[in-house]
DNA sequence: CGGGATCCAGGTCGATACTG
DNA sequence: CAGTATCGACCTGGATCCCG
């Protein structure tokens, strides 16, 4: 951990990550390679045309994905993760992995309060 | 990385975090153990006590702190992280470290993109 | 097919003032 | 000292409609 709070850099990755859509998008990219506008936003359910359009932009200006237009009719568009991009995957790991025992704990929590709250 | 993504945890380990002055908080008490309200107030420039006593009041709801009233005139209150949120650490670590790496990346994205400017 | 443009509701955050 | 209460600005995200 870094000594200089003044240098702190978690919120520079956590700005990368936020965002309703973000981590599932990149999940999907990094699983699953190569994917359209389509195929994404059906792999998406709930999430609109505008918000993954904009997820996406904000997560290419980033070079965290990339963004290839085919010169056709009709107009095709693939998205993949960039090799920079894949650097994030250990940290989405590990987040995912504190999240799974983090809802095993607040099922623990909640025993503990009611047990109290019984007293 | 899971391949379920309907099953994707990262969003609820990115909610603990995310808050404009959480990692902060959390690195001070991670670094400097037990803190008090004003001394955290003083460490962390900008921040108002609205701000401190809500983002406060998440984490301990969350257990990641603990939150220690002296019954006492003038009130003392002393903030810590708990065992729980020490397993934190390393994620915040790793996104301080990415981060440090996306501030040079971005240096090297910048210099390109005016290289092809310039053309 | 893969968007862009617009409008709007809800939440986050900051400034300020007050309190036991 | 360590909060609470209130108001308002800003931003994110959702709904809807239009376009090459």
């Amino acid at each position: 951990m870094a000594k200089k709070p003044e240098l702190c850099k978690v919120d520079d990755a956590l700005e990368i990550l936020v965002g309703k859509w973000k981590p599932l998008i990149l999940l999907h990219l990094l699983n699953e390679g190569t994917k359209r506008f389509n195929e994404l936003k059906r792999s998406i359910p709930g999430i609109t045309q505008k918000m993954l359009t904009t997820q996406l932009r904000e997560l290419e200006s980033e070079d965290i994905i990339k963004r290839k237009v085919y010169a056709q009719v009709p107009p095709k568009v693939e998205y993949s993760i960039t090799e920079y991009g894949r650097s994030l995957e250990p940290i989405l790991e590990a987040m995912h992995e504190w999240g799974l025992k983090h809802t095993l704990h607040k099922i623990e929590m909640a025993k503990n309060n009611s047990q109290t709250a019984d007293e």
